[in-house]
This record gives structure tokens, C-alpha cells and sequence, in this order.
DNA sequence: CGCAACTTAGTTGTGCACAACTAAAATGCC
DNA sequence: GGCATTTTAGTTGTGCACAACTAAGTTGCG
């Protein structure tokens, strides 16, 4: 048993595989419960933030979601393709692209409307539990990328 | 502001996109910092669980990691090429392939020592902050297993 | 104006994850 | 022994992530 476990090089001590498992449980579990509205995880938050705001531009879902246009770019491809958005370039720039919610794709905001209780019952934790885990990775995660944006190799 | 955080279609509020955000957060981190050994996240786990106990059967591999042969399948033969494992039949059951570390394998340990302290700098917890997160992320990892184990699609 | 610098999407290539499937070996039951 | 069942790795195909790059449009500065 190590004695420091911020030093260790052993897997069950280390905070970053419970946090891939647990990252990768979440996703599993979504991709039964999506399976019914035949969407990936990553495109559910696309479609969260579009229901949430309606016509964003590429650049802005991916500040929102932190992906780069590697992603998103064949992402969306498949969700127009799947009728549930449109893609227009802006008159007024034409470098950026507009991204907006089909019929199709407003309807099924209803759909999804059960899917975030059933995630937090899978989760067992209650609103104020919830509410503070997330605050805590909020927290980790604003840490680590201030750290990886000062790290410079071996130093 | 929604009354109820667990059953919002917001994405702000929601703590599996906080832990998305926190496990890729980390996971870009360790990319930096893997740089240099030439690794990449789940090949490092792979060399921790193999630091942690060699000669290991790649069932076991995915049992600890969690990971089917899909993915280790193509994940060893990428280890197996760049030197650092081996991968032989076993003679006593010819299904099974035992891994286990080479010299360079071996050696690549006190390189990575140094690792786990840089990214428990990075996330900026103490050693309680950190057996606490970790706790309550296993708890919810289990949690939402069972309940995806459960899971009947409608239901 | 003219042109360099920057911004925005998209493309290409690599490496996970994972579902679905295959192949081969071991096990167990008659 | 014979054969269905199970176990174990590996393969194939899809969809993220992300680095590196390209293409096209905009901005700003001389």
C-alpha cells in the first residue's frame, strides 16, 4: 500500500482512470437510452445546445462544447444527413457556417425531455449531490487546463 | 435559471457533460505529458497495469481496463511493435496470449515516475480532495452501471 | 488599393471505443 | 469419443477526438 497516492504508479489509486471509467459508464448508459432517438452522446449535446439556442454558428457550438471543427465538421454532416438540422453559410461572412434545428429536429426536444431524470436516477445522487460533483470537476477541469496551457515539456 | 437540475435540457447544468469536459480536460493533459515517452493515454494504462504486475493475459487486461479486445487488440500490437511488450500464445491454453513487458518496456517505468505527481499537481487536490473525488466517482461509475445492467429501452 | 495576417470550416490521418462478427481452441455433456 | 456450448482473441465497420493541414473569406495596415 503506497503512501502517497498523488505519487503512485498504480491504477486503482489514480484519480484520472476513475474519472475515464466513470466518463465511460456515462456514455454507455446514454448510448442505450439514445439508441431510441438514434443519436451518439456527442450529438445529443449538439442538438442539447441547439434546443437551448436555436441558429449558432459552427465556431460557436464549438466554444460551447469545446470541439474543434475536425469534429464537428463530420458530425453535423451526419445530423443534416439525418434531416434533423440545416447548414447555411452566412451572407454577411462567408467563411462561417449557420447552424440551425430542422422540424424534425425541434420535435425531438420532446422526445428527449426524459432522458436527463434518467440519467441523474442512474446516477443515485441527489440535487445537491449533483449539483456539487459537477462543481468539483468543473473546478479539476479548469485546473488542468490551466496547468496543460502553462506545461512546457520536462519543466 | 430551471428549478430542477436533474431533469433540465441544459447543458450547463448537466454533470455528464462536466464529467465529458473533465475526463477529456485530463486526458489532453496527459497527451502533453505522454509526449515525451511516446504513449498515449490507454497505451499508458495498459504499461501501468503490466508496471503494476507483468505477464498478464489480455482477458485480464480487459477486466482491469475495462476494455474488449476490439479496442486492446490493435492497442498491444501498437505496443508490441514500438518494443515495449511481448505477446506469446499460451502454451497450456492456446486461446489465451500472455502479455508481458520487455527490458524497454521495463525500463520506460522511471520514466513515467515523475507522471502521476505532475498530474495531481494539475488537478489541484490534496491527497483527501483526491481519494474523495475518486471515491465518489467509483461509487457513481457502479451506480450507473447497474443501472444501464437494468436498463430496458422504454422502460 | 494591395497584400500580409488572421479567421472560419473543412479534410486527412491516427488512435481509441465499441458493436457485431469470425476463428480457433477448450469444456462439458451425452 | 462426438458434438454443442463456451471462451478467448482478433477483424471489420462506425463514430468520435484531435493534430496538422488546406481553402476560402475577412480584416487591417502600409
Amino acid at each position: 500500500m503506497p503512501t502517497d497516492n498523488t505519487a503512485s504508479l498504480c491504477l486503482d489509486d489514480q484519480l484520472c482512470f476513475g474519472l475515464y471509467a466513470a466518463s465511460r459508464a456515462v456514455t454507455a448508459l446514454y448510448r442505450v437510452v439514445l439508441d431510441d432517438l438514434d443519436l451518439t452522446y456527442p450529438q445529443y449535446l449538439v442538438m442539447l445546445a441547439l434546443w437551448e439556442k436555436d441558429e449558432r454558428l459552427v465556431k460557436e457550438l464549438g466554444t460551447v462544447l469545446n470541439l474543434d471543427s475536425g469534429t464537428l465538421s463530420p458530425l453535423l454532416k451526419r445530423l443534416e444527413k439525418s434531416g434533423l438540422i440545416r447548414r447555411d453559410r452566412q451572407a454577411d461572412d462567408e467563411r462561417s457556417v449557420r447552424v440551425s434545428l430542422t422540424e424534425d429536429g425541434a420535435r425531438l426536444r420532446e422526445r428527449a425531455s426524459g432522458i436527463p431524470k434518467i440519467i441523474g436516477d442512474a446516477m443515485g445522487l441527489d440535487a445537491a449531490g449533483l449539483a456539487r460533483t459537477r462543481a468539483e470537476l468543473d473546478r479539476l477541469t479548469e485546473s488542468v487546463n490551466a496547468y496543460r496551457q502553462a506545461y512546457v515539456p520536462a519543466g
